[in-house]
DNA sequence: CGTATTTGACCGGCGC
DNA sequence: GCGCCGGTCAAATACG
């Protein structure tokens, strides 16, 4: 798996500023990947790659061919511009970089909202496929967006098992991609988490996932020694 | 028989 | 305002 280090580094992935060692990322990534980071590290540093691919994803899902993953906090327009051709992973952490990597916390909420009015936002202005229906409002004005992580990954299977169940609660078939999009929902009662799968169109190996909201719960996986799992670190933010 | 998935309907946002 | 589109619901179906 440390080739995935090299791969990333090769795009890329792990300039900029921040004093974090390469072989670790950013910071301690727990067993599972739906976890999201708090917020506060996403503001603080825009995101970006991981250089090692969580043991759950290396070892549960061992048909996976595990040779390109990664990480980062995205939008659907992200995911969108992700999926247009000739999108490469370095192209991936340039988006994260830019402004419209703000959408992850709802500051953009507004812009969006008011299309228009946020114009910075809207280089490329094509629709931002907001799931619509459920997104919280403030005080009736204010749409709030849970945070989204998405990442890229190189697999047999769609759906890599993270430690979480998920329930599938749609599928679809979204315009210009030959394959279908697939809609799953953490099975955890209270746990408002989904994510959703989908395949590249030009890369139909690769294997988008994006995960909406951060889980208030551990996995419940049938992992029987969850004490791997250090309590300080999944049960608030994760 | 309880639970998960499938799949078309439906809904709301957005572009025109 | 209408139609397209992505996201979700939910009844029917499959699955164990």
């Amino acid at each position: 798996m440390s080739t995935t280090s090299q791969t990333m580094l090769n795009h890329g992935l792990l300039e900029d500023q921040d004093p974090v060692p390469p072989h670790m990322g950013f910071f301690p990534f727990p067993s599972n990947l739906t976890s999201l980071p708090p917020l506060g590290f996403h503001q603080s540093r825009s995101l970006k790659a991981f250089s090692t691919i969580p043991p759950s994803l290396a070892s549960d899902a061992p048909s996976s061919n595990l040779s390109e993953t990664f990480f980062s906090s995205a939008t659907t327009k992200q995911r969108e511009d992700i999926t247009s051709p000739g999108c490469r992973g370095s192209q991936l952490l340039s988006l994260n970089r830019s402004s419209a990597n703000l959408w992850a916390w709802g500051d953009v909420g507004e812009s969006l909202t008011g299309k228009r009015g946020g114009g910075d936002l809207d280089h490329h202005h094509h629709h931002l496929g907001v799931s619509s229906m459920k997104m919280k409002k403030i005080k009736g004005r204010r749409k709030v967006r849970e945070p989204r992580f998405c990442f890229k990954t190189m697999s047999d299977v769609d759906v890599l098992d993270d430690g979480y169940k998920w329930r599938k609660y749609g599928q679809k078939v979204v315009k210009n991609t030959q394959h279908p999009r697939s809609y799953y929902r953490c099975t955890q009662d209270n746990c408002r988490v989904k994510k959703r799968v989908e395949r590249l169109a030009e890369d139909p190996r690769m294997v988008i996932t994006t995960y909406e909201g951060r889980h208030a719960h551990s996995p419940s996986h049938d992992m029987e020694d969850q004490s791997q799992t250090p309590s300080h670190l999944n049960n608030f933010f994760w």
